[in-house]
RNA sequence: GCCCCGUUGGUCUAGCGGUUAUGACGCCGCCCUCUCAAGGCGGAGAUCGCCGGUUCGAAUCCGGUACGGGGUACCA
């Protein structure tokens, strides 16, 4: 955390060249809310400074990968926002943004890297490696690749390959230390005795991670390298290789700058797996968050606003983090989600809201729940524009605005009484009550919010001598069904007489 | 085992050698009030993982150590 340490994030790499960051996820299972965090800062960083973001889809691994998985990909990334200018669906002058449509080109960039001597086939089995892997743990020696296969004759090759054995490729790594300059923690080094010769191509033929990430970084002009402290420890195999490719004339002979994110983790410690309910992207959308409020507070795991004058601030928009992101701001320290804040933070959002906007984004969820018919009624929008400024300061999430009003517009053979409720508010004198409530009601010359207020108010606070919310708690729930609802008065002006009277005489009768 | 990263109230976070250690979420109380929220006010809650060192002075700098996490794959 100490920024003296961290160099400027433009230093070194750029030169006149824009920022040109990127965002690669592997489509496996669903998007979780780590990726989205991920996205997000590589996202902020571009637009921050200037440059381009990419959107490339890492889809070597045919056993993991899906197609579903890939739409739901891109669908996550325009719900939330995240325009890129470059990658999938989108083309741009460095495709296929897909992997698995550039197989051509890693293969030439393994074939280069061997004929450069970059790279050597090693025809070490399974059980080999794994045989001399367990020896090197028990004498305290680092496990990695012991180099065996490193400086095979043609002669032991051709021996092998008579065998019947294939090999996979492996990178050689130079002998010596990699320092570099991490855009979220400072310098970091690793010994030359640690990071061992990797595998870049599986014996069947198959390229690895280890080999087209960097690969399609260098050709697609990466600059800088945002991504999760999972991978920070294959950060000076990729600069070796980034050295190699200058050598080979692969990409433009700079090595990125490299940030690596802290983890999200969810209840206990762990790393928030994709297997929590927590972490299911779209289920967020689902219940109701706003892509800006959920973004707002993935934000604030692990970043936050610079104070203006002492004054700290915590809910913005993308607009704000933009013009302030700053990867050296960035908290190296793993971070917590918390589903409650997250809320929290989305209500503010909510909040922030026109009453326009909150209606037009309620509608999908109204039309979900099979409450508004698609496309709605003239009068069901109208009835859900004039009941959204009732809600509007009271959900977090969107879908709350649903349970709220579904008294509103629910069929009326369909609408019920919470039993909790009704025996709590409906009892002998809650019933007195609200036939009170249903004779002054209906009397009513002018069915309007203040109307109705000062005929209850009549009625049952100076005609009945009752306390406020022991007067109007009973109609609540013999009108809307319970005891918790949007403010009443104006709740039964938009009900209207028919029904407010039908389900006051209904619970008078039940 | 070996390598790397991290450690400030329950959670997130500010802090960059001198502060009564910042703010947010949550929690408690009060105000407002037709319920629930929102809003306003106030409160509890942190000896800054631990031990040493440097310094007149350390949450801040240095060294250890403990604990947590990650990597150590023909996953990404």
């Amino acid at each position: 955390m100490n920024d003296a340490l961290k160099t400027d994030p433009l230093a070194g790499v750029t030169g006149d060249r824009p920022v040109v960051a990127r965002f690669c996820p592997s489509p496996t299972g669903n998007p979780h809310v780590g990726m989205a965090r991920t996205a997000l800062f590589s996202w902020a960083f571009a637009r921050h400074h200037g440059g381009k973001f990419v959107f490339r889809v890492e889809d070597t691994d045919q056993s993991r990968d899906s197609e579903e998985s890939y739409n739901l990909l891109v669908d996550v990334m325009r719900w939330l926002g995240l325009d890129w200018d470059e990658g999938v669906e989108v083309g741009g002058d460095n495709g296929p943004y897909r992997q698995s449509q550039r197989m051509d080109i890693y293969a030439d960039v393994a074939q280069r890297l061997l004929d450069g001597g970059f790279a050597y086939k090693a025809y070490d089995t399974a059980e080999e490696l794994e045989e001399r892997r367990e020896k090197a743990r028990a004498e305290g020696r680092p496990s990695g690749y012991d180099g065996l296969h490193r400086d095979l004759t043609d002669e032991q090759r051709a021996a092998y390959e008579a065998e019947g054995r294939q090999p996979v490729i492996r990178f050689r790594m130079p002998d010596r230390d990699y320092t570099f300059d991490d855009l979220v923690r400072g310098p970091i080094t690793f010994g030359a005795d640690n990071v061992q010769d990797f595998v870049i191509v599986r014996a069947n033929g198959q390229p690895l991670y280890t080999l087209t990430n960097p690969t399609d970084d260098a050709l697609m002009g990466i600059t800088h390298v945002l991504r999760g402290e999972d991978i920070l420890s294959s950060t000076p195999r990729q600069i070796a290789l980034y050295e190699a490719f200058a050598q080979i004339g692969v990409g433009s002979g700079v090595t990125p700058r490299f940030g690596h994110l802290p983890y999200v983790t969810g209840a206990g410690n762990r790393k928030l797996s994709k297997r929590d309910p927590e972490s299911n992207l779209l289920g967020y959308r689902d219940d109701g968050f706003l892509p800006e409020g959920l973004l707002n507070y993935l934000a604030l795991l692990g970043w936050s606003l610079p104070a203006v004058d002492g004054e700290e601030k915590d809910v913005f928009d993308l607009a704000e983090m933009v013009e302030a992101f700053e990867i050296g701001r960035v908290n190296p320290n793993p971070a917590r989600f918390d589903l409650v804040k997250c809320e929290a933070i989305n209500g503010d959002h909510i909040r922030r809201l026109s009453v326009e906007q909150v209606t037009e984004r309620l509608l999908p969820y109204f039309q979900k729940a099979g409450l508004i018919a698609d496309p709605a009624t003239d009068d069901e929008a109208a009835v859900l524009a004039a009941a959204a400024p009732l809600v509007h300061e009271r959900i977090s999430k969107l879908t709350e605005a649903v349970d709220m009003l579904r008294f509103l517009f629910v069929a009326e053979d369909e609408f019920t009484v919470d039993e909790t409720d009704a025996a709590k508010q409906l009892d002998e004198k809650g019933l007195t009550t609200a036939r009170a409530a249903h004779d002054a009601l209906a009397g009513l010359e002018t069915w309007d919010t203040e109307s109705i207020e000062a005929a209850l108010r009549a009625a049952l606070i100076d005609g009945l001598g009752l306390k406020p919310r022991l007067a109007f708690g009973p109609v609540r729930v013999a009108v809307t069904g319970s005891r918790i609802s949007p403010p009443l008065f104006e709740s039964l002006e938009l009900l209207g007489r028919e029904r407010t009277l039908a389900r006051l005489s209904a619970a008078l009768s039940s």
